[in-house]
DNA sequence: GACAGTAGTCAGAGGCTCTGACTACTTTGG
DNA sequence: CCAAAGTAGTCAGAGCCTCTGACTACTGTC
């Protein structure tokens, strides 16, 4: 499916998502958290305040919960997550963010911040209002989890 | 950098972006077209009408030119594209789609087609322009090759 | 014509993701 | 209560993707 004249809505959308996602580690690399991965990243972000669930990090990232698992190994050696059995079931265990995640999030938040503002400079704040209301919208019928 | 209660504009551009290339994916995979990877289709993608260097490929797809020239060389096996020689430069070639890759583009632009009129039904006509609309600006700032 | 730069390849390593098979525990239904 | 079915997670193995570093061949400049 090579090229085409006229952009598609998904290369318009995934073209921003890109360039965010690109600030966003780049800052996070900057201030020292530079031991993880996108991959890992995408799955502790899906992390609950109160721990969660292997399998339901899996089904949110849309990977198995063999990758899952790959993946948490890899955080908790870093030092970002730990483990904790879940006391309602003795199969599951808990995968709670450390503080070190809690950091990594502050920071990530604050490139997020500072390019939604660059956006909002960019588009004006009607078209930027009108942005997240169309998006929020069609999350509707392409989240499975909205 | 653990979940939130109010999504960023980021997760909120990912999720459609992820449900259309699903959708994309499925309806290649229900064609015959079953022989390739997203990440092979993400260089494909990339070809122009009249070929496109390796080099070109791999800057737009933000992968290395090694990638880029593995994942083209699985594509040529597959009979999606060609490698002919470029007439102005004796080291460089060019990635050209084969008759295969536009019948995917054909089944691929169907799909999306049908998504994003999904999509308008859902949002409302003007919502959508706007969506469309502002994506369009905000490339301006976010694509290196707007 | 020497030299800096560009197009592409080769080799090696590591990371991501999957399928299939398995254990341990929970839930359901008789 | 207990047997059967289902769920949480792990282990093993394979394949794909991506990178860094080093290299060849060619181009363009001075």
């Amino acid at each position: 499916m090579p090229a085409e004249s006229e952009l598609n809505t998904g290369v318009l959308l995934f073209l921003p998502y890109r360039a965010l996602e690109n600030r966003v580690f780049a800052a996070l690399a900057e201030a020292g958290f530079d031991d993880f991965t996108p991959a890992q990243a995408r799955v502790m972000q899906r992390i609950g305040p109160n721990g969660t669930r292997l399998t339901e990090l899996a089904e949110q990232a849309q990977i198995t919960k063999q990758t899952a698992g790959f993946l948490v190994d890899q955080l908790e050696k870093a030092g970002y997550v730990t483990r904790i059995p879940d006391p309602t079931d003795k199969r599951a265990r808990l995968v709670c963010g450390a503080r070190k995640a809690w950091e990594a999030k502050e920071v990530a938040d604050g490139v997020v911040a500072e390019v939604e503002k660059e956006w909002e400079e960019h588009l004006g704040k009607r078209r930027m209002k009108q942005l997240r209301e169309a998006l929020t919208l069609l999350r509707e019928i392409t989240d499975p989890w909205a």
